[in-house]
DNA sequence: GTCTATAGCCTGATAGAC
DNA sequence: GTCTATCAGGCTATAGAC
């Protein structure tokens, strides 16, 4: 499941993209400097150019390990067998825990939708996010027949995916309590919501 | 609904919002220099300094604008009176409509979860979506009575956004088609599938 | 209110010693 | 493989003429 695992040749050069994910997920692309990078590995940004021939390699290299994995747990759960509400249950479980557990891959995905161009984009799309997307619109074909599986594939995903997407300013909103981000609360509401609308033993 | 109108002494600072506004929306506050919007309001980089003491205040004043009356329009929506499942309509209807009519909106906004510091996101918070955010924890009261309001309005905004926020994307996954970003069917996807949920006339 | 010119710093990237 | 040193250019912001 790797995009171009290559351009590391050794351990440094994955020390590097190791240490550089955290400050793109956080600042982007044109908010981090390569002398930001060297400054989180320990060497000097010189050095950087020997593992990496500039920066947008060096970007790519870091999207790739950032990403590289993170789709088979997703298709996994979703293809491992019982009945479409089970499926649907480990897909929640399953890509709650994603998004709860992996703030800086979470960061980066939304940083590529915003600001990827067409090639990243197509690149994502077509190495990371084909094989689990096409288990889920499986999936949505199963839950509801007469929906369109593609809207109802994003659905699911947004519908977790918001909840964190938000949580730097519900904390400023009148009701928000901690429960809110819980990743075990938002996994039990977004499936008791889908599980409704699905017609799926409703509780 | 200002945050801080002020700070534009006249029609050019104006004008320098308006042109700011679709940069720092397509490239972020770091992805965008003085000189780009210089240009893109045909004067100089030096004059912009006339109107806005720095950088950071011309993105405020540009934020400001950009957010301006934006939140008025989906409370009144969804306080419109009516039973909840017309003013639950009306909501997804609204909000699609502003998410699809003003990309550059939708993209500061999302800028904002990823990159706002805690003093810009309270202010957010405070100015712009306590309104419409209590409005339509109070209609998600009328709908779902054991649903948690707060899990269940972020929810119910979730669910549009994400169709747009992976438009990019989306269109190099199979089984995509043009019907998908089309606003009118990911309202009425939307809809129902919010509808079956909350178990208002099913369609 | 806008201009030209520039200060002072940061940027990505390179050269060459070790 | 990492270093020091440096280049050429971009950056924010300011000074001062008009």
């Amino acid at each position: 499941m790797s995009i171009d695992s290559a351009s590391a040749s050794n351990a440094t050069g994955q020390i590097i993209l190791t240490r550089a994910i955290p400050l793109f997920a956080r600042s982007g692309f044109t908010g981090v400097s390569m002398r930001d990078i060297a400054r989180a590995v320990g060497i000097t940004q010189a050095a950087l150019y020997h593992h990496y021939p500039d920066k947008q390699r060096l970007y790519l290299a870091a999207m790739a390990q950032a990403f590289a994995d993170k789709a088979d747990g997703i298709a996994a759960a979703v293809e491992s067998g019982g009945t479409p509400a089970e499926r649907l249950q480990r897909f929640v479980a399953r890509f709650t825990e994603l998004m709860a557990g992996d703030p800086d891959f979470r960061a980066l995905l939304q940083r590529e939708l915003l600001d990827g161009d067409e090639v990243r984009l197509r690149l994502l799309a077509e190495q990371v996010f084909v094989q689990p997307f096409q288990a889920m619109t499986r999936l949505a074909q199963d839950l509801a027949p007469d929906c369109d599986p593609h809207l109802l594939a994003i659905s699911m995903a947004g519908l977790v995916l918001f909840h964190f997407e938000t949580a730097p300013v519900r904390r400023f909103l009148p009701g928000g309590s901690q429960t809110h981000d819980d990743p075990a609360e938002v996994a039990r509401h977004v499936l008791r919501l889908l599980s409704r609308a699905l017609g799926v033993e409703g509780d």
